[in-house]
RNA sequence: GGGCCGUUAGCUCAGUUGGCCAGAGCGCCUCCCUUACAAGGAGGAGGUCAUCCGUUCGAGCCGGAUACGGCCCACCA
């Protein structure tokens, strides 16, 4: 075949395969076309970053899935898409923003800063479905769809105006996470933790006699020691890291249990700098007796544990908010209004300093919550934010993993899933975003003090139009508010024109990502896609989305649909880098896939990081620079090789089918070699169909390696070569050839589809007609991604035929060794005296040729008592003793043959061992018992004919 | 602090319900550019399965404890 290139080049093959497909349409589905459904939502990339190795082997994974269920004849749909990603997105242009034009987006306003980041999206969508065509992932690109696109703003509506008539959307005044830079609330899961080296300080509050206020009057007299009841303390000394958030203190805790405080419960201190009287609580839950001096400053507006303190007093301590949304001490800071938060550190403490109200500062270390998108120090404030009420959602959604209707694999994934729902926290949905889903509630503010609390739900009909006002009067704010259905700008209008505002806030990312399985199949439409589609059968991610999405998603679907997004959970494993740490930007380690695309082929990364998909959590890829600074690794070697592999076994085996006519299958001629092979191919497809059915991608890659590497390309070819270059066998050989081959292309293809397309091709052209009739099947497809999935046909599995063959393969090892170890000339056939029993001894003559081919040897007599051949060189395989004439060499055989006498020696030792124990020989099982025996009998016999 | 995972060859990882001498790829050693493939072929060396205790006729696998590493969650002013 000389006009195939001796070496795989990818480069050349790859693009022109991918558009062979989108060419025929192959990654189009049709929801009317027949076959069972089979479905998958891929995960959605960020728009803002490329995509790296962790989304490669998340998409290979469904790109394998998609293939095989394609091949399997199933009406298979692999949707694709892109998330918006609310923060990260809008950071990143506004980041761009500042650098390039010194703007904020307050210079730009809404609409022009949104319109910034569709322009930004535009381009770097399209750059992430490149980098996903490179992989040759065989997604239906007319179903790409983005999580702000116009279909998902309608679901999103929809979705929210359901939860919002069910009354589990409510507003409500919390400490959320707040990023200073962004000036957005973020969630719980945006955060990261950072230890950070600051101080502790240690701040004295005066203790003030409790008399009524006005005034800070008279400190208590006081004796100096600061032990027992009657010697009282003048002050407490309050431990803190962060100094300046006194000015929101509103009291001070200790414990109810403590005696060196609690007789001071109910009293006052006086809060320094601001020099306001505030109470002295008790507080067994936030206050720790052993920690500090067991006094403990509550700032509920700026600390959640003492936010949990406030709602625990019930009111009667104060609230008080310190902080501008920017991070500046507001009005309530008194002489420090105005400064950033940095600043106003520094200004207190100095100030105490100052007034000597300052004991002493140590070095401390703490973790502190930084914000996963703006990186900087997130500041707990308080705010009004939309909610979700969990408990009804998460209550079914954690029954339908309790019983098993949707599986994680690995199953031990399902805890997590488990233990964060029922949690059941409420979950906060508003950011104060522009680059995104904009909040469809309209508010009208009603003057709180002229009417009585009330908190009513009401539903109202405009022109058939269903909408839910909700009408909250509290103590501090009243208003009216009314959620509008997607789809009637005129009735939005209507409110606007009567004063109702729209939420300046959009939704959480994860509330559109929530929604996906559904809202891609065109849901609130009751699609043909979404008919035949959901639930989809599978998601493949990463363990660490588990609880941001997967069990939003089983959530959202759940409500939404009545039923279950996905049947199954599959859980890929994280990639780090060869020490173990994560890939990232910052660190430098990670590795690019496209480069690795570029140097090795799309297929070599496939084959490369699907033998990495095993049940671990994390695999590692040592990571190796390249002279131009990108990132490599070597383990890629592995993928390519394989594919260098394919591409010249495929030579051979093309060359010589095209060389060789066809003639009709004659079963009764096949060698036991042939049988073997058939046998094995049998067993590999079983392999590989119980791999996937476990989501077990490495076994799945690895029982195709071994087969065809192995097995076919190590043994069957090099068995066949000189009957496929003449004889009366070589039409049946190269029959038997061409079958393992297709099927060996089909197995491999949803792994390395462009180079098995591009073979395919080839034998179609060379062998169009190659299956074995009624037991192979025949070439059915011109292309591969077309083509049936094998069959596994027990009539061609044959357990003789592999022990045959696995013993003849062990002689033949045997002899390559002693060929090795006396170093025998590769050309210079070795010529042996066998010793075997009857039926190896049978076996043996049988397949004289393929022994003597493969191991280059000339077997000159095999019988059963064989008298030692002096002068000879002796090895052994199994039962058989084997001597190689005149290759005599006292020291080496000495050597050989001590070894293999300590061998057997140990091997004997140990296997009396355990047939001397009684209670072995009682309590195992009878035929392990017996192989035992066997095994003893072999053993002392091979050794009797060593002496 | 709570939970999950890992520790098997120099490196990266398999090892299915406990049962032949614990496997693969890369790396290493010897030989071979043999007419599909040197990104290859033939052969080989290399492991007290982290440690300790237990269950069992039998443990890499089951139970308990310890050490080290990783991750998730909650976080002490």
């Amino acid at each position: 075949m000389t006009d195939l290139p001796k070496t795989y080049d990818p480069s050349s093959i790859e693009p022109a395969i991918y558009k062979l497909w989108l060419d025929a349409n192959a990654f189009r589905a049709n929801p009317a076309d027949p076959g069972q459904p089979y479905c998958i939502v891929i995960p959605p990339p960020n728009v803002t970053g490329a995509l790296h190795l962790g989304h490669a082997i998340n998409d290979t994974l469904q790109d394998i899935l998609t293939r095989v269920a394609r091949m399997r004849g199933m009406n298979t749909l692999w949707v694709p898409g892109i998330d918006h990603a609310g923060i990260a997105t809008q950071a990143v242009v506004e980041k761009q923003l500042k650098e390039k034009e010194n703007k904020t987006r307050h210079d730009l306003g809404r609409e022009a800063l949104v319109a910034r980041i569709w322009q930004w999206k535009e381009q770097y969508g399209d750059r992430i479905i490149e980098q996903l065509k490179r992989l040759g992932s065989s997604a239906d690109w007319s179903r790409t769809r983005f999580t702000l696109d116009e279909g998902l703003a309608r679901a999103v509506r929809q979705t929210f105006f359901k939860l919002f008539k069910d009354g589990l959307i409510y507003k409500g005044k919390r400490l959320v996470n707040w990023d200073i830079h962004l000036q957005t609330s973020i969630s719980d899961d945006e955060i990261y933790h950072e230890t950070v080296k600051t101080s502790l300080w240690h701040i004295k509050y005066p203790i003030v006699d409790d008399a009524p206020s006005a005034r800070g009057t008279g400190i208590l007299p006081v004796s100096s020691s600061a032990h027992g009841q009657d010697a009282r303390a003048t002050h407490m000394v309050i431990a803190t890291t962060r100094p300046e958030t006194m000015l929101g203190d509103t009291a001070v805790a200790v414990h109810p249990d403590d005696p060196r405080w609690n007789w001071a419960i109910g009293k006052s201190v006086l809060l320094p700098l601001l020099n306001k009287k505030i109470p002295i609580v008790a507080d067994p839950i936030l206050v720790n007796m052993e920690f500090g001096s067991g006094c403990v400053k509550v700032t509920p507006a700026h600390d959640p544990n003492d936010y949990a303190v406030w709602q625990r007093q019930n009111g009667n301590i104060d609230i008080i908010n310190i902080l501008t949304p920017d991070g500046r001490i507001n009005e309530n800071g008194g002489p420090y209004a105005g400064l950033k938060r940095d600043a106003a550190r520094k200004k207190v403490v100095e100030d105490l300093t100052a007034q000597g109200l300052l004991e002493k500062e140590e070095p401390y270390e703490t973790q502190i919550g930084h914000s996963d998108r703006s990186k900087t120090a997130v500041e707990p404030y308080l705010s009004e934010q939309w909610f979700v009420h969990m408990a009804p959602l998460a209550e079914p959604a954690l029954k339908v993993v309790r019983e098993n209707k949707i599986k994680f694999f690995p199953e031990r994934h399902a805890q997590q899933y488990l233990s964060w729902l029922g949690e059941k926290r409420d979950w906060p949905i508003s950011r104060q975003l522009w680059w995104g889903h904009r909040i469809p509630i309209w508010t009208k503010e009603i003057d709180a003090s002229t009417a009585a609390p009330i908190d009513s739900l009401q539903s109202q009909t405009i022109r058939d139009t269903q909408i839910i006002m909700r009408t909250v009067i509290a103590e501090d704010r009243g208003a009216n508010y009314v959620c509008i259905p997607p789809g009637h700008p005129d009735i939005e209008k209507e409110f606007e024109a009567q004063g109702f505002i729209q939420d300046p806030d959009v939704l959480d990312t994860w509330f559109s990502s929530a929604l996906w399985p559904h809202s891609t199949l065109g849901w609130p439409d009751e699609t043909p896609d979404l008919k035949k589609w959901y639930p989809t059968s599978v998601l493949v991610t990463g363990r660490d989305i588990i609880t941001l999405w997967v069990a939003r998603m089983v959530m959202a679907g759940l409500y939404n649909m009545g039923d279950i997004p996905f049947h199954h959970v599959a859980i890929n494993p994280i990639i780090l880098d060869g020490k173990g740490e994560r890939m990232s930007k910052s660190k430098g380690n990670g590795v690019d896939p496209v480069d690795i695309i570029d140097s090795y082929g799309g297929d070599a990364l496939r084959f490369t990081l699907t033998q990495m998909a095993t049940e671990t959590q994390d695999v590692r890829l040592p990571v190796k620079k390249l002279a131009d600074g990108r990132n490599t690794s070597d383990k890629f070697d592995a993928g390519r090789n394989f594919a260098n592999k394919l591409w010249n076994a495929s030579r051979f085996a093309l060359a010589n089918l095209a060389e060789i006519a066809p003639q009709p299958i004659d079963e009764k001629s096949w060698s036991i070699t042939d049988r073997w092979i058939l046998s094995r191919l049998m067993r590999t497809i079983q392999d590989a169909d119980a791999a996937l059915s476990a989501y077990r991608f490495d076994l799945y890659a690895k029982a195709c390696y071994d087969f065809f590497w192995r097995d076919l390309c190590d043994w069957y070819i090099e068995a066949i070569k000189p009957e496929l270059k003449s004889g009366p066998r070589q039409a049946q050989v190269a029959h038997i050839l061409a079958a393992t081959l297709d099927h060996s292309l089909r197995l491999l293809h949803p792994i390395i589809p462009f180079i098995t397309e591009a073979i395919w091709a080839k034998l179609c052209e060379v062998r169009p007609e190659r299956g074995i009739p009624g037991r192979i099947m025949a070439c059915a497809s011109p292309l591969l991604i077309h083509a049936a999935w094998p069959h596994f046909n027990d009539d061609l599995t044959s357990e003789g035929a592999e022990h045959v063959f696995t013993q003849l393969q062990n002689l033949i090892i045997a002899i390559r060794n002693i060929r090795n170890e006396y170093k025998v000339d590769q050309k210079t056939p070795i010529s042996l005296s066998i010793s075997a029993p009857g039926d190896s001894a049978r076996q043996i003559l049988a397949n004289q040729p393929l022994i003597e081919n493969l191991a280059t040897c000339k077997i000159v007599e095999v019988k059963a008592d064989l008298v030692p051949i002096p002068n000879s060189a002796r090895g052994s395989a199994s039962n058989c003793d084997i001597y190689a004439h005149n290759l005599a060499n006292a020291e080496t055989q000495d050597q050989r043959l001590s070894k293999r006498r300590e061998e057997l020696n140990k091997q004997i030792s140990a296997l009396r061992g355990r047939l001397s124990n009684e209670s072995y020989t009682a309590k195992a099982p009878a035929h392990l018992v017996k192989q035992t025996q066997d095994q003893l009998a072999e053993a002392e016999a091979e050794l009797a004919r060593l002496s």
